[in-house]
DNA sequence: GTGTATATCGCAGTAACTGCGATATTTCAA
DNA sequence: TTGAAATATCGCAGTTACTGCGATATACAC
């Protein structure tokens, strides 16, 4: 029966998401309850349903969960969007645009979680860092793709670094800030600064 | 006999200061021969004649042994160098040049040998930007102690920030170089590009 | 010389991961 | 429909970094 059973998908393909997403929320729900640190591999397996074996059939570490929701979306969008950007800006310009879009569109509640347990403890501030140098990295190369001349190479550079940092500071201050504002004006707020530094 | 025994640092100390050399010579040598994932706390303990449980009364984790190699020196001595320079220099000028008298003072070989380790594998040059996060943090508090207006905070907190940028990228630079020149020289360029891009 | 602080070490334990190999489930095609 | 191939789940044993406890030895200070 059911002869046009819903294929478009797979059983398999859905139940891999659905479990992959199991585990990443009941893993992050626990990190935001009891801490990273004290929450262990087994814990999470556990209240998941599956076998501590299996988690890592999923994830390849622990911390990749903070990674899964960290990086996804933006990570991925960096590039296009900012390739997207109209031609007249100047690159510094086209960055700090790009990323009031990236962060407008993909951050949310749970990237607020994210943030409070990075930040929960100095290993992970550090761990955070592999983010940063991704998306910096991912700049960087895009920037070279769209202003190709060799010679402004060492100044892409630079650009990639201080937008990424303005990013890192803007979070910051919304970190710090008594009041919760949209994050883009910390963002906006943040390459003022940048740019007044000039 | 021999009343006046040498005793202006004590049998201990000095013990202890040639032990902890030891490891950490016996360490690094041992992560630039075989890697640093492939050499075990054991080899190193053993290498250095002491035994593992003895390895943690030194350094409480492995990685504390390439801290002990790029951190010592110029994480002590940026607060201070940057402290004396001459009060007229802008911000960003008196941490440039903080940095090259810090380079100058303390980066030698080891240094590099240490870079290439943590430039090695993708963990260890995350990790290695706790060293920047570190210094950055003093860089920012230590200009807030010689420009204290609160209004100029925001602005140091970026001028910290693009001064370790720099920084980064002048190490980057050496290491991505065919040939070897002094690390003042790539740090002077890496700032002149900063600047150019105001 | 005696007490106190420091140094060395073994042992048992934990937690994150890896490799191997067994079994079950889904898929694809003959 | 059946049977082979790919994928998913899992247990078990092992490795490595690290911790806590408690024992013993060494240096120091008086």
């Amino acid at each position: 029966m059911c002869s046009e059973t819903i294929r478009r998908e797979g059983l398999r393909e859905r139940k891999r998401r659905e479990t992959l997403l199991r585990v990443a929320e009941t893993g992050l729900n626990l990190f935001a309850e009891r801490g990273y640190d004290a929450t262990t591999l087994e814990a999470i397996a556990e209240a998941s349903g599956i076998s501590p074996r299996t988690f890592f059939y999923y994830f390849k570490t622990k911390d990749e969960i903070l990674q899964f929701w960290q990086g996804t979306g933006i990570a991925d969008a960096v590039a296009p969007t900012l390739l997207a950007q109209p031609w007249d800006k100047s690159p510094l310009q086209a960055v700090r645009d790009t990323f009031i879009v990236l962060v407008t569109r993909y951050l949310n509640e749970k990237s607020l979680a994210v943030d409070r347990i990075y930040n929960s403890s100095a290993t992970l501030r550090v761990r955070k860092q592999g983010f940063y140098l991704q998306i910096e990295q991912t700049v960087f190369t895009t920037l070279c793709q769209r202003w190709p001349q060799p010679e402004r190479r060492a100044q892409l550079r630079m650009t990639a670094m201080v937008a990424i940092g303005a990013f890192r500071l803007a979070m910051e201050a919304r970190r710090n800030d008594t009041q919760t504002r949209p994050i883009a004006e910390y963002l906006q707020e943040s390459f003022a600064v940048l740019e007044h530094q000039l």
